[in-house]
RNA sequence: GGUCGAAUGGUGGAAUGGUAGACACGAAGGACUUAAAAUCCUUUGGCCAUUGCGGCUGUGUGGGUUCGAGUCCCACUUCGACUACCA
């Protein structure tokens, strides 16, 4: 019997489907694992060859598991809302939901064909009616729900309510948008109307006015991170700032509890740092400005207090709201036409363009310890979102504010002792202080660290400001002006918002017959008949961002099929969170947030049973594609091979990967690649046509990418699978090339030659050999640190050597087999399990048992090899790591190959270091 | 600008501070074959010596720690990823 991947794996894969061999149920009886692969959005191109990179490598893991005895969750969904399916609507006018059912169908296929082990009974779709009910019903709760900064956790708004009906405003402990002053008196004075606009100041999910990236292009209001160099995530359109009343997510609130929890996550260091600062938590002080001749005081955030006598003037952010309480009346168009000015660049073109702008509001301040006047000016370098949108300048220690000073000759005080302030500011927080004499303060001698602190102590006794830790961290935006997303369980009752009962989700998406805003520019749910309650009352007409439905969708895999609740405290329990996270890092700062916060809120309310939804994260490297080019003699249809094509003048052009092998292009085909090459004519060298090659994005316009369906119709999944490990470690980015795919094909094709020569059956039950134990027994170690290091690649490689050895010394014994089989089984589960049987086993390899090495078939003689160092004889010795010195030294001078090498010479040193190893130095 | 990471043959990549280049690709030579494919064997960092079985050199650059450094420390160069007017 030949080796025939089709067969084989298209049999198995049946098999497993039949007996559903990856079912996985609550047992109480053995421990959980939970390895979960960040679920794809299906788009319209498919897969190619770099997706299931991270997906294979969690399957080998969960595989591993399950051989060691753990009940494994190993599920698979789809991430089905998002733009592009929409944009796909706009233009054909095909329901999203045809095109992304389509997708998704498309999807599965590839990912049959590989082999995984999913439990697909527990897919779930975020646009499914019973899994998006859950993300309508978080929301509901976010919205009765509000963050006690004193509890550290999400409470009920009704507690809230009866705090104020008490005590008013005084005494809470709330998360809010901005400080409200009211008594209880006043609060039952309001109307409907104004007791909810009051609540909406503290709930987790709230509606408010909120400066939002609005991408005019795509119609629609983007999160931060869909946000990237002043430009949409998707597609790159520009993305201008706007005031809009959108709904939002208060995950400011959590931001302390996100940061400080990202000590208990087993994460690469890298994608925590990206986390810290994201939320950027930033320790400074508050500190109070008086307006001269106003009883205006402006509150602003600086993390260098101590640099408060250098502060020369003060900058607003365009959008502040003290702008207009302070700018006088001879400065007003002035200002104004510089807002309307900043209002009408987007982003993109703030950030291009570099140049210092700003305008002098008319007014001074008055610096609270030195008793100066300084200007206040408004410039857009200052951000209106950030700190309190208005700062004091010291231009001699901020590289921005010395560029604004510079620019307005405003002057320029060093602060720090040996600073030259004559060409850049000094932004360092290092040195002596000087310049530093108030009539109340003095700094001047101090260590930088030393007069922040004692600044703060000063300000904070004297009423003039307070310490306080900001976070760079916004809450989300939670409005899209779209259609393909989660309708909003939410009506309006006379412009007060209401939210739908449980007993009434889903919302269901209702449907429309164009997907674009209406003629007045509401949201595509503005075109909705009858888009409103029984009762008449308007729904609200935009829909969750693509974030809602991906933020807890592993709770929901643990119990798919609840109609009751997102997932069962009995569910919850037993699975509790992901243990293996396998992902892009492209999410660090978006999804990994969102999921993160999500989680927490969902524990607060006691729905969930842990605090973190991902124990370890694995964030698998990028496969950029690797594009083939051909040479094209200018103004001819001759092709020149690449190492000849030095003296002609040629036009490198991309040329489809998959009519090239090993870099040498397959002359027919291309010629029948397009017809303009059809009468091409060619340069060879040695008969062949080299191509040249470079590492670019996989797309479609670089002819470089390469569809797993091809490489498994031509080698199999288990050379696929085996191949994408082998590439290198699984964390790095690396370029997609086929060459070498041959030497992984190779290897099962040894490893099949084990078994089988022709048709008959070489495995036998005589006793190993004690090489043959010894090549086994060091692969299982090998593979199974490998395994729980996530070093694939090398593991690969210990197969590799194995089979080669095993084959070597003509080792058929069954004993030896069934391990090696075992240990392959998560790597190539189609061969190892179509062996298995062959050598007599019934069942699946998937219910085998992990093999366990024993160090007695490994032991070295622990004498090496004798090495020149410094021109002087030396012998090493290797020794166990716990070995004492005194008898690693006596190991040394007794040891027989040893003393046959010092035989003769005069020892002039030994040298131990302990629990390494022993130089004996002789001459 | 900030943060993190990387740099080893023609290529992908191995090396708990202990014989650098495992394994694989590619290449060269050979066996089998009428021939090719497939398969198998040998060689393969560089330089020198190859009827002397060996010698020298070598992990981006320069320093340091160490008996010993690809690995640890410092500085620099180059590349990559993420992030960015966050006061």
């Amino acid at each position: 019997m030949e080796y025939r991947h089709k067969d084989i794996e298209q049999r198995w894969q049946q098999f497993w489907k039949d007996n559903k061999t990856y079912k996985t149920e609550i047992d109480n009886g053995r421990p959980k694992f939970y390895v979960l692969d960040m679920f794809p959005y299906p788009s319209g191109a498919g897969l190619h060859v770099g997706h299931p990179l991270g997906y294979i490598a969690s399957d080998i893991f969960a595989r591993y598991k399950r051989l060691r005895g753990f009940n494994v969750l190993h599920p698979m969904g789809y991430d089905a809302y998002g733009l592009p399916a929409e944009q796909y609507a706009i233009q054909t006018g095909q329901h999203p939901e045809v095109t992304t059912r389509e997708n998704i169908a498309r999807y599965r296929s590839q990912l049959d064909r590989i082999g995984f082990c999913y439990d697909w009974d527990r897919e779930i779709r975020t646009c499914d009616p019973g899994y998006y009910k859950w993300t309508q019903w978080a929301f509901i709760e976010m919205f009765n729900h509000y963050y006690d900064t004193a509890l550290n956790k999400a409470m009920p708004v009704a507690s809230l309510v009866g705090h104020f009906e008490e005590k008013g405003s005084d005494g809470i402990n709330a998360a809010a948008t901005k400080t409200l002053h009211f008594t209880a008196d006043q609060w039952k004075a309001m109307d409907e109307k104004q007791k909810s606009d009051t609540l909406m100041n503290y709930r987790i999910a709230y509606l408010g006015n909120t400066m939002v990236n609005w991408c005019p292009k795509l119609g629609t209001v983007l999160a931060n991170d869909e946000v990237s160099e002043g430009v949409s995530v998707r597609g790159g359109y520009p993305v201008e700032q706007k005031l809009m009343y959108q709904w939002c997510l208060r995950v400011s609130a959590y931001a302390p509890r996100l940061l400080d929890d990202l000590d208990s996550v087993a994460w690469s260091d890298s994608i925590k740092e990206t986390q810290r600062n994201w939320i950027g938590r930033s320790e400074g002080a508050e500190m109070q400005f008086k307006v001269k001749d106003s009883d205006v005081e402006m509150t602003i955030f600086t993390t260098r207090a101590d640099t408060v006598f250098g502060v020369t003037f003060m900058v607003l952010a365009p959008e502040s709201k003290y702008v207009d309480m302070i700018t006088t009346a001879d400065m007003r168009d002035a200002v104004k036409a510089y807002r309307d000015e900043i209002k009408h660049k987007t982003e993109r073109e703030r950030m291009i363009d570099k140049k210092v702008s700003g305008v002098f509001t008319g007014t001074y301040a008055v610096n609270p310890l030195s008793g100066k006047e300084i200007p206040i000016y408004v410039s857009d370098y200052v951000l209106a979102g950030y700190g309190t949108g208005a700062i004091m300048a010291v231009p001699a220690h901020d590289s921005r504010d010395y560029a604004f000073a510079r620019h307005f000759n405003l002057p320029v005080i060093p602060l720090i002792e040996g600073a030259d302030v004559s060409e850049q500011s000094f932004d360092a927080k290092e040195g002596k202080m000087i310049n530093s004499c108030g009539p109340e303060l003095d700094l001047n001698g101090m260590d930088v660290k030393d007069a922040i602190a004692a600044t703060k102590k000063f300000i904070e006794e004297k009423g003039i400001g307070k310490i306080k830790v900001n976070y760079r961290l916004r809450d989300a935006i939670f409005s899209r002006q779209r259609y393909w997303g989660e309708p909003f369980p939410v009506y309006y009752k006379d412009g007060v918002p209401h939210m739908f009962g449980l007993d009434n989700l889903p919302l269901h998406l209702p449907e429309i017959d164009k997907y674009l805003p209406t003629e007045s520019g509401e949201p595509p749910l503005g075109r909705a008949e009858g888009w409103k309650t029984q009762e008449g009352w308007p729904l609200e007409l935009n829909t969750m961002p693509g974030f809602a439905g991906s933020s807890a969708y592993y709770l929901r895999y643990m119990d798919p099929h609840n109609d009751n609740e997102l997932v069962s405290a009995e569910a919850n329990g037993y699975w509790r969170n992901v243990d293996l996270y396998v992902g892009g890092t492209e999410h660090a700062t978006g999804h990994l947030i969102y999921s993160r916060f999500w989680n927490k809120f969902l524990y607060d309310l006691g729905k969930v049973c842990e605090n973190e939804p991902f124990r370890k994260l694995v964030n698998q490297g990028m496969i950029q594609g690797r594009s083939n080019f051909v040479y094209r003699i200018k103004d001819t249809n001759t092709f020149v091979s690449f190492n000849l094509k030095k003296g002609y003048d040629v036009t490198p052009i991309h040329v489809d990967v998959n009519i090239v092998s090993n870099d040498q292009l397959d002359l027919d085909a291309f010629r029948k690649w397009r017809p303009e090459y059809a009468d091409a004519e060619f340069i060879l060298e040695d008969g062949k046509y080299i191509c040249g090659w470079a590492v670019e994005k996989m797309s479609k316009s670089m002819f470089n990418v390469v569809n797993p369906d091809d490489i498994v119709e031509r080698y199999g999944a288990d050379t696929l699978r085996l191949y994408e490990m082998f590439l290198g470690p699984i964390e790095q980015s690396k370029p997609w090339d086929t060459n070498g795919i041959d030497g992984v094909n190779r290897f099962i094709k040894k490893l099949w030659n084990l078994f089988y020569k022709g048709d008959t059956l070489l495995v036998n039950d005589e006793k190993p050999s004690d090489e043959a134990l010894k090549s086994i027994h060091k692969l299982i170690k090998k593979v199974t640190a490998d395994i729980e290091n996530f070093s694939y690649n090398t593991s690969v490689s210990a197969f590799m050597i194995c089979v080669n050895e095993l084959g070597a010394l003509k080792c058929h014994s069954r004993e030896v087999l069934a391990d090696l089989l075992v240990l392959l089984a998560p790597f190539a589960p189609h061969v190892s399990e179509e062996l298995w049987h062959a050598i007599g086993n019934g069942g699946t390899i998937c219910d085998a048992q992990w093999p366990q090495w024993d160090e007695k078939y490994l032991k070295e003689a622990n004498v090496n090899y004798p090495v020149s160092f410094n021109g002087k004889p030396r012998f090493n010795i290797s020794v166990p790591a716990d070995m004492p010195a005194q008898e690693v030294q006596k190991l040394a001078l007794e040891n027989e190959a040893a003393a046959k090498w010092i035989e003769g010479k005069t020892v002039r040193k030994v040298i131990v270091v302990p629990g390494k190893i022993v130089n004996v130095v002789v001459g």
